[in-house]
DNA sequence: TGCCAGGCCGGGT
DNA sequence: ACCCGGCATGGC
């Protein structure tokens, strides 16, 4: 399948499986930088509301959105479903794409009004498999803003997969470049045991990596805590 | 000054 | 199945 496609990582490290190696690749990441304070927010709505926001669109901007929406006191499901859409869109204008994002917040808390009776705490009782296609459904949420969802908001053990990810992957002749979403997480899924803990730091050690290494005008291999898995 | 940022949808081929 | 235009702001 899409996993089977990938080449055989550098000799180094051919007598690895993928397991060993994407667990290696994890401790290398977090002895050089250290736990990650990732996406703080002060509850599970605001995590998701947030998730939604941060869609192709800097976290600077998304920050703004969000003291707007708490400032105006919006920031509960109860809240922004009675709130009009064009006033909602107008608190969440400074993220960008805003009106879309203000029916796709619509969208959200009329799920959660419908499935948890607007209390996002209560679906992290029921099971993953059950829930990332029911968070599938809701118009706007793709499968990177629904991992999201799942695994910061309700602590449930999926693993997110975003453009650093894949950049990453491909970098070190892990994955294609265009490996579809799906695959890229079960390359991650398949190998690795469930914990949420964990796949939420692996997530952001790879942002860092990326952001901090990769993406510079003259990037950084030689500092870079994945130098060593390279091809 | 353009190009990009922690995507997703809808329509066309 | 793949490709593309649209959605929009603030930072560098």
């Amino acid at each position: 399948m899409g996993v089977a496609r990938a080449r055989p990582v550098g000799l180094h490290f051919a007598p690895m499986n993928r397991e060993a190696l994407l667990t290696s690749m994890y401790q290398s990441m977090l002895a050089s930088l250290g736990e990650s304070r990732w996406w703080p927010a002060e509850s599970p709505f605001e995590m998701a509301v947030g998730a939604i926001l941060t869609q192709n669109t800097n976290w600077k901007n998304v920050e703004r959105a969000i003291d707007n929406l708490k400032t105006a006191r919006a920031l509960t499901p109860e809240a922004m479903a009675t709130l009009p859409s064009d006033e909602l869109a107008a608190l969440i204008q400074p993220s960008g794409y805003f009106r879309v994002k203000a029916q796709r917040l619509k969208g959200l808390v009329t799920f959660l009004d419908q499935e948890c009776d607007g209390d996002i705490s209560l679906l992290a009782e029921r099971d993953l498999d059950e829930l990332r296609p029911m968070l599938l459904t809701i118009k706007g949420i793709g499968p990177e803003t629904a991992d999201s969802i799942l695994l910061y908001a309700l602590g449930q053990p999926s693993f997110v997969v975003d453009a650093y990810t894949r950049r990453i992957l491909s970098r070190h002749g892990l994955l294609p470049e265009d490996t579809h979403y799906d695959e890229v997480r079960d390359f991650f899924m398949d190998a690795l045991d469930p914990d949420p803990a964990m796949f939420n730091e692996y997530h952001a050690l790879l942002v860092r990596v990326a952001k901090d290494f990769c993406l510079k005008k003259a990037p950084q291999c030689e500092a870079c805590p994945l130098r060593e898995y390279l091809d």
